[in-house]
DNA sequence: ATGGGGTAAATGTGATCACAAATTGCGGCA
DNA sequence: TGCCGCAATTTGTGATCACATTTACCCCAT
């Protein structure tokens, strides 16, 4: 357990390993919103001092998947409704127009990935799998937006997806899904039409359908 | 000069302190492009030790402001023409839509202060200074942002601005610009007549103007 | 003069520690 | 029984250190 032996080994940087752990929790809703996080806890949890758990939580929080308090305590943000109409216009904004680029560079091969992922998708709503629903409907927007060829963009949506992670999770646990994969459906059906102002509402309405859940 | 007896000031502290004033920096083009940092040399010129300066560091890297190399050397991005691009892009999409939200809100209050701004940016250009140029440009921009009550937009703009920052100033110190805030004021005119289309047009118009100096 | 190799300096990483502030929990008083 | 205040614990912050690696520099051989 002494300090200085840890070989600074390349590819395993003890902060970037707590930065992707606790990224995919908080993206994939694995943590509750509030949920209140300890350096020496985060710590202890990868087997690190308290420098390199600092480091992913100072990351995480200018990205807005964590939030401090006054006092520099460490918690998973509880959004407002406001908030998540924000976000969810971003989402839409930026999103769309990821879609936009990515359908000249979707070929069939493409399509055929999405289509896979989309069964992933309706087996975790069979299942009542929460995280593995969110793990697999974000998998299905990547994939298509990796064919963008927008680095920045992609990132920024990634961004918006990791601020809402904690929320979502609550939001979809509330109002049971239902909800096959319909809206996916629309935007396949859309890339092989080639369609692409079709694709813009389907990708809209698709990314904003959980505001339907804050009506009630 | 001994460690712990700084006491823990709560409105400065150190790590946010050194963020601030290097965010500020970058934003502004104070900073060339591929200009390299490191962190005791951050230390140094905010007389802190290398915690401090490693946090700052890693908030800006996660906002893009700053990259690392393979072996951790932080330095200023050194953007490439897509990545030019495609973060104009980013700030025409964002920004039209802050702009059209705070449309509604924009009382003249708000417009008088747009207009006093917008003279010290023509002010800027007649004095050939660069980085007033860009600081009053995005005080223009942000002025009537934090009208559109979207916090998490507003954020992401900056951010934006922030990637660009180093290269904006190289940008347009290469062609000398002989263009008052030309653009400026069609966004002012379309303010004052309630035109919604036609302030979407000239925010699209300004933020891409940049790109214009790429064509060369 | 130029290119290469080897040593010295510089640099990022992670652990540990001291300290101050905040939070928690317990006990006493009303 | 409920509430307030004080003490113990928890927690974040910043400094310092050891170490491995990378980078820079200089000298020598060709």
């Amino acid at each position: 357990m002494q300090a200085p032996l840890k070989t600074t080994d390349q590819t395993t940087l003890a902060h970037d390993r707590v930065y992707r752990g606790l990224r995919s929790r908080i993206m994939h809703g694995e943590i509750a919103p509030g949920q209140a996080l300890t350096l020496r806890g985060i710590g202890a949890e990868y087997e690190v001092s308290m420098t390199p758990a600092r480091e992913a939580v100072r990351r995480l929080v200018a990205e807005g998947a964590l939030t401090l308090s006054a006092s520099g305590r460490v918690s998973t943000p509880e959004l407002s409704t406001d908030r998540i109409e924000e976000l969810a216009a971003l989402r839409a904004l930026i999103e769309v127009e990821l879609a936009s680029r990515a359908l000249p560079r979707a070929h069939m091969a493409l399509i055929d990935r999405l289509q896979a992922i989309n069964s992933t998708v309706a087996e975790a709503v069979a299942h009542r799998d929460d995280v593995r629903y969110i793990r697999a409907n974000l998998d299905f927007h990547r994939t298509l937006y990796l064919r963008a060829q927008a680095p920045a963009m992609l990132a920024m949506a990634e961004t918006v997806w990791l601020q809402l992670g904690p929320t979502m999770r609550t939001l979809y646990s509330k109002l049971r899904r239902s909800d096959p994969p319909q809206f996916h459906r629309h935007i396949l059906a859309a890339l092989k039409a080639g369609d692409e102002p079709g694709l813009r509402i389907a990708v809209r309405t698709d990314v904003t359908q959980g505001l339907r859940l804050l009506a009630s």
